[in-house]
DNA sequence: CTCCTTTAGTTGACTTTGTCCACATTTGAT
DNA sequence: ATCAAATGTGGACAAAGTCAACTAAAGGAG
């Protein structure tokens, strides 16, 4: 690789910073973080999903992510079940609050989008939809 | 937009947000912080610096800019030297200490780089690199 | 089965990071 | 001359994240 591409990879990795930035400063009219919205979807997303899941796929520690679980619980946005098969881990699952809540902020975040995006043609969204896709399946066959 | 765009594009953001993580958390084998790096390599980017600028660009509260560029100062990694038509502004810069710790942790930022892209081919890493101009190129000119 | 290692999750104590607000000083505009 | 806005500082605090020790259960290997 030369000092170029390099150049260009870092820059844009500091672009992107500041975008992402902007999203996650933008805390959404919830009173949660980012980061429970995360877990939040992570759990949504997934048929079986256990606390072990969301460290590994979120980046978390496991305390702190026990702590953010418990915090979720008590409010009533997520329940725990304990397995049957092992009861060393707890299922989780959204509550019909908790699902209410991803509900809006995954329109929020639908929003913000279509914010960042306004101001561009068509076919110009399509450009950066198709290099996103291409940056995407090119880094995760490598390396996720 | 489309749902499908939508959907891509948060797609993609939660994926890269995996990919800087990742680098983010191995600010290693120095003892400063991502935050810490970025202001040094703004400070060394600029011409002429002031905190204002840094609270700008990388979108951090001005009490907390002030105690970062404090201990940088306290380190010895950066000076500052008040303005003379502005005595609010204090100039910053690199001093040789800080200089020396940036050329390092430039040299480990590329290493990261390579090692994220090794195992692609030399027209993939080029598609990745076009990919990622694109998409600043157009949303930069939208909104940044 | 028993012993041992590994895995899942919790808790306490702590540090780092970031936020809010009030404030002093200085500048620039009217 | 006055007043609003900009620049930076400091106190007090809250949120986010880390580390080590711990319980308890599960999964072997012998």
């Amino acid at each position: 690789m030369d000092k170029e591409t390099i150049y260009d990879i870092r820059q844009f990795n500091r672009f992107y910073t500041k975008v992402l930035g902007l999203f996650n400063n933008q805390i959404l009219d919830t009173n949660y973080s980012l980061t429970e919205a995360r877990v939040l979807f992570e759990i949504s997303e997934r048929t079986e999903c256990f606390a072990n899941n969301l460290v590994q796929e979120l980046n978390i520690d496991r305390s702190y992510m026990s702590r953010i679980l418990r915090k979720l619980e008590s409010e009533e946005l997520i329940e725990k079940k304990s397995s049957i098969i092992d009861s060393r881990k707890n299922f989780l699952f959204l509550t019909k609050k908790g699902e209410e809540l991803l509900d809006k902020i995954n329109i929020q975040s639908d929003e913000q989008i279509i914010q960042l995006f306004t101001g561009l043609t068509s076919s110009e969204i399509n450009e950066i939809r198709t290099s996103m896709m291409v940056i995407k399946e090119k880094l995760e066959k490598n390396k996720f």
